[in-house]
DNA sequence: CTTATCCGGTGAAAGCTTTCAAATTGGCAA
DNA sequence: TTGCCAATTTGAAAGCTTTCACCGGATAAG
């Protein structure tokens, strides 16, 4: 491979130049220029990364952390970032955690080794980024979290907004007529679980309808977690008409669980899921759902990292992109009776 | 951040015996090994991963190149690839290309600066990795194809059985009493969807049951794709009682096609998937396909990469990972009677 | 005409590790 | 005690780039 050294001979310049003209830090005169830039383009010159890096303390390099790949809602979000993060020069570099702290924390550690311009993290459950940002901070490495934050979370952030979109979707439910409302939400220790519940709540109060806590449950953002808690509120009297999941997953297990249940959706109940994943549109019936921007929350926070590391040092900036509900065949207006509470005891004779 | 030289002035101690004792790269005496060890643990001294690439002509990260992570299917490929590189230390760089092979060959190029040890490809449509894998191994980085190949390549590979997969499941369906077949192949320039169509024909061929050019469509790897060809498909006469597609999100289109041409799946016609993907268990009927382990051709093409990089100079393996039929609700035995060509008139009175 | 500035350009140092030749140590045989 | 070999340990070079102090020459000011 060529170096510098071997392109400073051809152009008959010293070293110096030749960084200089490569990266535009001083001015150099036109003649010079051009030896330089074509003894570049004989050779096919690459400067290398490392090199680079070593000497100026930080590579192009953006380490990004997500909780698992194979996640649906994941791969979106961190195509979005790799785009912006690309097409800018730099280079993402991928870790799972599987939402596991002590793996997040190693990938933290060792990704330190690499001088990465920056990190961009969807934080693990009970992740203990905030300590670890610091130290990144004081590195020089600006650090955007996405989707959901850790606790005591202070810097950058984009999200969704969670809380309005929740409580948009219920709004639309109450309009149509629902009055018992239950909801199945993602780990309450997850920002974005905790504000799709309030989101919840605060339409419901707004409109005066109260939610008994057993309408309230809480599980894994998953398939599995969505089913066995759907079984449990099916048998609550009386049986909700509205199922809120927390995400797509768990709305998926809750069409599951209904149909094994031998209920029709959305006659007998309704389901609304969060994420709009691409799966919402194939289930049967096909999901409603909150959906989320996940490629913009991906583009957004490298444009934000862009932002920091090209010296932008004001204060933590936390963005909130819009979602907007999407209206497919898993919601009805209710049937009239079951609403009533004392109307769902004749069911069982 | 600490470095070399710290930790050797506090274990009083040359800068290359600290060098010996983290690589093991030569004997060192026990005391002196443990004050070396003891000072780095106080100083939580990791060495700086540039530094040693920069040096040693080679970093332990792995590019990995694929189409699109947005497609259901690669996430998992690129996750076991992660699972075992993380594991033994490497980190991966992960590129998008969209199937667009300039786009390849800017990742490619610009990789190049960074020192891989080595790389992980599922190839574009058209890729030219054949002719830049040979510049990265000359420098010592270990390229592995993983998925399908591009035109001519020679080196170490890691695939899914197609062609058996294929054919398993057009015996299969031939063991049914299916007589009428056809496909949406993907692009054939693709290996994969060479090998699928391979399968397809092998299979008919041998129990002499003939099919129609016009009974073969090829088209993307998409629903989009799918849901057109098999509008197409569902007009000629007689009307195919089986669609074999030649990935899940084509099986996808054509069963909303089919759906929307007022036809039922499986009673009116059969269709196969191809990949296995989560989504075949959700859609309406389930989706019956040929499984292929995803996750295992990543981890397996990391393993493969790291046997090379740490000195395996064999001959290149082809690493072929073995398929099963998934059998879900969308194939039945054909109708008795729209099976021979003279009957499928009378439909149209 | 001299002096202060400024522009372009240069060479060397620094950043951190690995590796190799050379120096040193320790042990053992004579 | 001396000599020698093998085992350890050391110091410096190399890998490639950026950056900074500095220099020659030219221009502007006095």
């Amino acid at each position: 491979m060529p170096n510098m050294k071997q392109i400073a001979k051809i152009a008959n310049v010293s070293l110096g130049t030749v960084s200089h003209v490569l990266n535009g830090s001083a001015r150099v005169r036109e003649p010079l220029k051009r030896r330089v830039l074509e003894a570049v383009e004989s050779l096919g010159y690459q400067p290398s990364q490392l090199a680079r890096g070593l000497r100026r303390d930080k590579t192009n390099m953006v380490g990004m952390i997500i909780p698992d790949l194979t996640n649906p809602f994941f791969p979106a979000v961190v195509r979005g970032a790799e785009d912006i993060a690309f097409s800018n020069g730099y280079r993402l570099i991928l870790c799972n955690t599987d939402n596991d702290h002590a793996k997040e924390l190693a990938h933290l550690d060792q990704l330190r080794t690499y001088l990465p311009a920056g990190l961009i993290v969807i934080p693990s459950h009970f992740s203990d980024l905030t300590a670890q940002a610091e130290s990144y901070r004081k590195a020089g490495a600006a650090v955007i979290c996405v989707d959901r934050l850790p606790k005591h979370w202070k810097g950058d952030s984009v999200t969704a907004d969670n809380e309005a979109g929740a409580y948009a979707a219920i709004r639309h439910l109450l309009k149509l007529g629902h009055r018992q409302f239950a909801t199945i939400t993602g780990p309450l220790h997850l920002t974005n679980a905790q504000e799709r519940l309030a989101g919840f709540q605060r339409a419901l109060q707004q409109s005066r309808v109260p939610v008994n806590p057993e309408y309230i449950q809480e599980t894994t953002f998953d398939k599995q977690g969505g089913y066995a808690r759907t079984l449990v509120l099916l048998r609550l009297i009386p049986r909700p008409t509205v199922i809120f999941a927390g995400n797509d997953l768990i709305a998926l297990g809750a069409l599951l669980a209904i149909r094994d249940s031998g209920l029709l959706c959305p006659k007998d109940i309704s389901v609304l899921g969060f994420d709009d994943l691409d799966l919402a549109d194939i289930t049967n019936p096909s999901l409603s759902s909150v959906s989320q921007p996940g490629y913009q929350l991906g583009s957004t926070a490298a444009r934000l990292l862009l932002d920091r590391v090209r010296g932008d040092t004001g204060p933590a900036k936390h963005i909130v992109l819009g979602t907007t509900l999407k209206i497919r065949h898993s919601i009805a207006p209710p049937e009239r009776r079951p609403a009533r509470p004392a109307r769902a005891k004749p069911r069982m004779p």
